[in-house]
DNA sequence: TATGAATGAGCTTTCATTCAT
DNA sequence: AATGAATGAAAGCTCATTCAT
C-alpha cells in the first residue's frame, strides 16, 4: 500500500487552467485558508465545492481554474499544513545536543502543535480521504517530520555518548511525534485536565526518564 | 463540544420500525459485520446505503427497518467495536499488582489492538463523522477504556507503594492507550520496522523505565 | 473505425438498477417515446437528461434507474427505431420474384420511411453522436436492412434469370436504401415538390429502367 | 421551417468587434481551418470554444472578437465548405451537352466529394445543429448546388433533344447529389467494397441507363 | 416483516461568455 | 487588437430516504 513512498520525489501536480504562477500561488493560499476553516467545522466530505469557493472568496468557476477536482483542495490543504508545521519546527534550530536543548526542542514541538491544533486536527481527520494517488506525497512529509524529531534525540545522545539502538530512538521519535498530535486530536479530554505547560512538563519528564535510565545504564 | 459527556448514561437510541428485539439485534449484527468490511475499504462517506444493505445481506428497504438514518450505521459500528475491544480487554483480568501483571496487561492490550487493527482503524478514521449527537456516547466509551488502563497502573503502584500524582498516572494511561492505537493507525510505517513482539517490548521497556525511575525516587 | 462490426453479436448491454425485466422494457419504451419527440425538436445534445425524464413521464432519479448514462438513451432510441423499421419491413414478405413484387417491395419500403420519417430523421442526425462503443451495434443493424433490400432485388433477378454482378446489386440496394431515407432527411425540399406517390413512382421507374436495361442486355 | 429559403439573399451577418475587414477575413480563415479539423474529430457540440480558439491559433478572447457566439463558428464552417465545394465544381465548366461531357461532369462531382469527404462529413453531421436562424442560408447553398447538377443534365438532354419532365430531371439531380454525399457519409461501408473509380463507373452506368432508356423512348 | 422502485435535492464539474488589462 | 482570468448558469449524475406492495 505504501511501498511507493520512497520513490516519491516531486510534489504532486495539481491541474490549473490559469498560467500565471504567482496568481496560482495567491489564489491557492486563499483557497487553503478558507478550506481549513471549513473542514475544521464540517470535514472534507460534508463541505461542498461551492462552500469551498465561497470560503476562499471566489466563484465556483474560479475555483476550478486552480484545481482539477475537489480532492485537490484536500491535498493542497494537507500539503500546506505540513509545510507550515515543518517551517515552524525549523525556525528553532536546536542541535547543541545538551539536555536543555533536547527539552527546548520537545517543548517547541508541542507548542507548535498547540498553535496549529486546528490544522493538525483537520489533517488527521482527513488524510485518509486522500486517494491512493495523493497519499504517498503526504505520508512522505510526515516521515520527514518524524526524522526531525529523531535527529534531535540522536544529537543529544551522541553528545552525551549514550549508547542506543536505532530501533529505540526511532520508536521514541514516533512516540514524541504522536504525543504532540495527541494534544491536538485528544484535546477534548487532555485540555480539560492539563494546561499546555503542564502537559509539556509531564511528557518531557516522562520521556527523559526513559532516556536517562538508558544513560544510567550506558555509563 | 464535549461538555455533556459526563451526563451521558444510556445508549443512544437508534430508531427501528421492527418490534422484535431479538430480530433487531440479529439484523444489526449482520449490518455491522458487513459495514466494517465496507468502511475498512471505502470509508463511511464513500459507502452508500445500498452497499451497506447488500454487504449485510438484505435489501435497502430492510436496512431502513432497523435504522433511522445512514449515520446510525456508523454509530452502531463504532459502538460495537468499542464493546468488542472492551470485552477482549476484560477477558484478561489482571489486578494482582505485580510488575509481571502490569507487563502482561500492557502486552495484552497491544495484542488486542493488533487483532482488531482493522476495526480500530475504521473507528479512528470515522468517529469524526459522527454527529454532535452521537459523539458523546462514543467518547464516553473511550474514556472508560483509558480508565481501565489507568486502573491497571494504579493497581501496580499501590501494590508497590509507589507515590504518584493522579495527573501523572492519567497521562501515562493516555500514552499507553494512544500507543496501542498507534500500532493500528500508523501501521504503514511501524509495521515495516517492527514485529508486534518487538513493538511490545520496546514500548513496555520504555513505559516501565518511566515508572520505575519514579519507583526508585519514591523509595 | 468500423472493423469490429462483423464481430458484434449480442445487443449492447445498457445498465439498469431495476431488476424486473418487464418493468425495464415498459419504462424504456416510455423513455424512447418521449426522447424521440424531444430529439426531433432539439436534437440529442440540446436535450437535457431532466427533459428526457420529464418527456418520459418520470423523475430524473427514475431515469437513471434504467440507464447508465445519457448516451444510453440515444442508443436505445436508435436501436428501437431500427427494430421498428425492420419489423415494418418484414410485415410485407415479398419473395415471389415478379416485377410486381419488386415494385411493391420498393414502394412498401418508401412508405415505411414516410410513416417513420421523424424517427428516421432523428436517427440520421444523431447516430454520429454515439460513442465508438455503441456505434457498431447500430451500423450492424443498418447493414442488415440493406441486405433485406438486396435480397429483394436478387429474388427478382434470379426469377427473371437476369445475369448480374454482386457489386451492381449491392450498389443498387444502397441506392434504394438511401433514397428512402432521402425522402425523410431531405423532406424540406423533396416534399415541397412531390407527393409520396409521385416520389415512389419516379424513383421506381428510374430504378427499374436501370435494372431492365440490364435485363434487355442479359437476354 | 424552410419556408423562408427563397427570400434569403445576403450572407448571414456574423458579429465582429474588430473593424479591419481584411483582418476579419484572415482570422476567420484560421478559425475555420482549425474548427474543421476539430469538428471532424469530436463534432461541434463536443468541441469547446477554448479548443476552437486554440486550434485556430489564438486566445479565447480573440475568438470572440471575430464571432458573436459559438454557433457562428459552425455557420462559418458550413458556409465555407459549401463555397469550397462550389468553387471546385465550377472549376470544370462542362456545358457542351455531349454524353461525354455529362459523364465527365458526374465523375468530377464524385471526385470532388471524395477529395472533400472530411468536410462533407462534418457539414452533414452538423448542419442540423445550426439554429433556425442560420439554417436557411446554408440550405439555399445546397439548392444552388443541386441546380448545378440539374443544369448539367438539362444541357445534355437539350443537346440530345430528349424529351423530359422537369420533375424527372429534378429528382435525378437530387439522386446524383445525394449519391455523391453518400460516398462520404457512408464511407464506412462503401469504401470497403469499392474503389472510387469503381463507384463512379457503377453509379454512372446506372444513372445513364435510366436517362438513355428515356432517350430511347423519346425518339 | 421484507422488498425495491421511485423520488428529487443536491452534488461535482464544465464551459460559453464577458471584460479589465 | 489581443489576452486570459473570472463568472455562474446549467449540465450529468448520485444517493439517502420513502412507501406501496
Amino acid at each position: 500500500m505504501t511501498g511507493g513512498i520512497e520513490r516519491v520525489r516531486k510534489k504532486r501536480e495539481v491541474h490549473a487552467s490559469v498560467k500565471d504562477q504567482k496568481l496560482i500561488q495567491r489564489r491557492r493560499d486563499e483557497m487553503i485558508r478558507g478550506a481549513v476553516t471549513l473542514f475544521k467545522e464540517k470535514g472534507f466530505h460534508r463541505s461542498t465545492t461551492r462552500e469551498i469557493a465561497k470560503a476562499a472568496g471566489f466563484s465556483i468557476g474560479t475555483l476550478y481554474e486552480y484545481i482539477g477536482q475537489k480532492e485537490d483542495v484536500l491535498y493542497l490543504v494537507c500539503d500546506s499544513i505540513y509545510d507550515g508545521v515543518k517551517e515552524k519546527l525549523e525556525e528553532m534550530n536546536v542541535n547543541a545536543g545538551t539536555i536543555e536543548n533536547l527539552k527546548l526542542g520537545i517543548a517547541h514541538y508541542f507548542r507548535v502543535m498547540d498553535e496549529m491544533q486546528d490544522e493538525v486536527l483537520v489533517m488527521y481527520q482527513e488524510v485518509k480521504s486522500l486517494s491512493k494517488d495523493a497519499l504517498p506525497y503526504v505520508l512522505k512529509k510526515e516521515l520527514e517530520m518524524v526524522s526531525m524529531v529523531e535527529a534531535l534525540i540522536k544529537s543529544y545522545m551522541d553528545h552525551e555518548h549514550i549508547d542506543y539502538r536505532q530501533q529505540e530512538v526511532h520508536i521514541l521519535a514516533q512516540n514524541i511525534f504522536v504525543q504532540g498530535q495527541m494534544w491536538a486530536f485528544r484535546r477534548w479530554t487532555l485540555q480539560k485536565s492539563y494546561t499546555l505547560d503542564e502537559y509539556i512538563e509531564l511528557q518531557t519528564n516522562y520521556l527523559l526518564s526513559g532516556i536517562q535510565m538508558k544513560a544510567g545504564d550506558g555509563k
